[in-house]
DNA sequence: TATTCTTTTGGGAACATTCCCACAACCGTT
DNA sequence: AACGGTTGTGGGAATGTTCCCAAAAGAATA
């Protein structure tokens, strides 16, 4: 079945000359005569040789192989992420390996001491919404292996982050809702110790300031990102004394799982409540009414970040401490609002 | 920087042994006396060794890498397909390469060699819209690498392949239109040389046949998915001087694309033209109205596929030809019908 | 013709590991 | 005491490649 593999031995027993000679006659070494080089590479497609790239990773201790740690591919934040990072990388040489955390951070741990096994080169990674300890990313920085961190950072080293626009995000659209008429503005959060949820729901917080408006800690819902968190969210606002006027989400499929609940309630959308939310993901523009949300662009972080961890696979970042990377992203007012 | 890495010999020599000693050790292997075998793992332990899989894939000329070629991550389809995969593979120690061709036969050609540079165990493959050469699939074949063809497949070789429930989901879907009165059913296609959608045809056709409803082939139209493919056709059927009462199509993005055409000039749905997708992607639900679909499984597909994948990595199929498995669908009626 | 310089080639180490073979040490049996 | 068996260990080949060093062959100079 398996057949023997043609190595540059068998090229060079054919010709009756070393192998020394082949190898420099196939990694253009110049210190080959013309004729030797020429009937190297006659025999080489002759016997259909194929270079075995395992046997160069051994030497070189490099194999353009990267890991990306990602929660959940079939989330479309994540898949255009790693559109991006292929898309980056993938101009230099380097392939994925894409693992999937499944959101447990002890699967994001397996994967990631797997792939040090197989001595990828590099890692970008993303948390799970629950990942708090960081102890395995620096071994991983301590073992001297080059690490981008996007989306779900982790801020306890010192290497490259990109991230979204968190604070803008949710202070741009909280103002964009104040400035609709709206007084009683909820937000759906998410996780407490999450950094991308604090930050957006400090954005929140600086639009209600900035226009004189007190911050009423029952219209704050901490959620995990599951259904059902926000099922219950929105029933406890509505059941307030003074429901809210609006709800804004710190995530996309929030603001659409709200949508439909008030519309089974009878709500109307955005006369009693408007809604926005958080990423411009492509279902937004499908519901109805449309989302208003803070268009995040995924693939051009996933491009910044493949674009760091290439410099810093160029050690170009000896000294300088790598900075934080924030995508731009724009308002996109839909009929939610 | 990158400081000398921790080796057998480097436990052997602190140990005063040899290098077999400390491999066999290290690998279960019976033949160590249990004190050694302590002394080893603690001085292993002590010095943080980590085993070298690239010296080990030299060997055994085994990566445990899988290569998976897909058009798109970014559509829902193809991401929930790498996940099944992923989940499917991953528990036998299999990690995948995701490389995207972006529907370009000339970049899949290109990933395939690469990939197999890269020496990765074998390879699942979803073909371009336009492949039509198999070339570069045959050479794979030759030379002996584990292959699975899905959804978009490679009929041309004796290889597992999983694909949707293609005659069937058209037959089922116009079945419903004829039998709520529709008479007049479009059919939005895919390209003419794409085995899916010939099946899919065929499917549309059998059940208008099996109905006493005459073929027009006015009524049906190629497209290569692009949304100004889906523009000209919705304009030509409404040109006709009778226009469908039904628009079927062969995936849930063109029925989608429909509905926004269709509410934009005004013309009720399903009142005056009823709409049906393929598939049964997450956004179906979402638009309004919902659209009726015939799912699809595509992390079921991927399953499959990865299962086909680690049973011919076994060599479980060296005689018996592999069979073509479908995975099956239902119909999901919705709002659009 | 001898000497130096350049070009081309071959031999072997190195990368990290496993596996086969040989040998030593120890044990029990005759 | 000699023999056969088991158990633990070391040495070296093998995987496929690159790179360094030495040497051979050829060309150019004195």
């Amino acid at each position: 079945m398996k057949k023997h593999q043609v190595t540059i031995i068998d090229i060079a027993k054919n010709l009756g000359i070393s192998k020394s000679t082949v190898s420099r006659a196939l990694t253009n070494n110049p210190n080959v005569s013309a004729e030797t080089r020429k009937a190297v590479l006659e025999m080489a497609k002759s016997l259909d040789y194929q270079p075995n790239m395992l046997a160069l990773s051994l030497i070189k201790n490099e194999t353009r192989l990267l890991g990306v740690i990602i929660p959940d591919i079939q989330k479309p934040f994540f898949a255009a992420i790693v559109s991006g990072i292929q898309h980056a990388v993938g101009r230099m040489g380097y392939r994925t390996i894409i693992a999937q955390s499944d959101e447990s951070p002890q699967i994001e741990k397996e994967n990631i001491q797997a792939l040090m096994l197989s001595r990828v080169d590099g890692f970008l990674i993303c948390h799970t919404r629950d990942t708090r300890n960081f102890d395995h990313v620096k071994t991983l920085y301590q073992k001297g292996f080059p690490l981008v961190s996007f989306a779900r950072i982790c801020q306890e080293l010192p290497i490259p982050k990109v991230v979204e626009d968190d604070f803008n995000g949710l202070y741009t659209t909280t103002q964009h809702l104040i400035e609709t008429g709206r007084r009683r503005i909820a937000l759906l959060a998410g996780p407490k110790h999450m950094r991308a949820s604090k930050l957006r729901q400090q954005g929140y917080m600086a639009a209600l300031r900035q226009n004189g408006i007190t911050y009423d800690q029952d219209l704050v819902e901490h959620t995990r990102f599951l259904p059902e968190h926000v099922t219950s969210a929105v029933h406890k606002w509505l059941a307030l004394p003074k429901p809210p006027d609006a709800i804004c989400t710190i995530y996309d499929a929030g603001g659409i799982q709200i949508i439909q609940l008030l519309k089974n309630k009878g709500i109307r959308i955005p006369e009693d409540i408007a809604v926005a939310g958080f990423g411009n993901d492509p279902v937004a523009s499908l519901v109805e009414p449309g989302l208003t949300t803070f268009e995040q662009r995924p693939y051009e972080i996933g491009l910044i970040a493949g674009k760091q961890m290439l410099d810093t696979l160029k050690k170009k970042f000896t000294d300088m401490p790598p900075e934080i990377t924030i995508s731009q992203g724009k308002l996109i007012v839909r009929s939610s609002t």
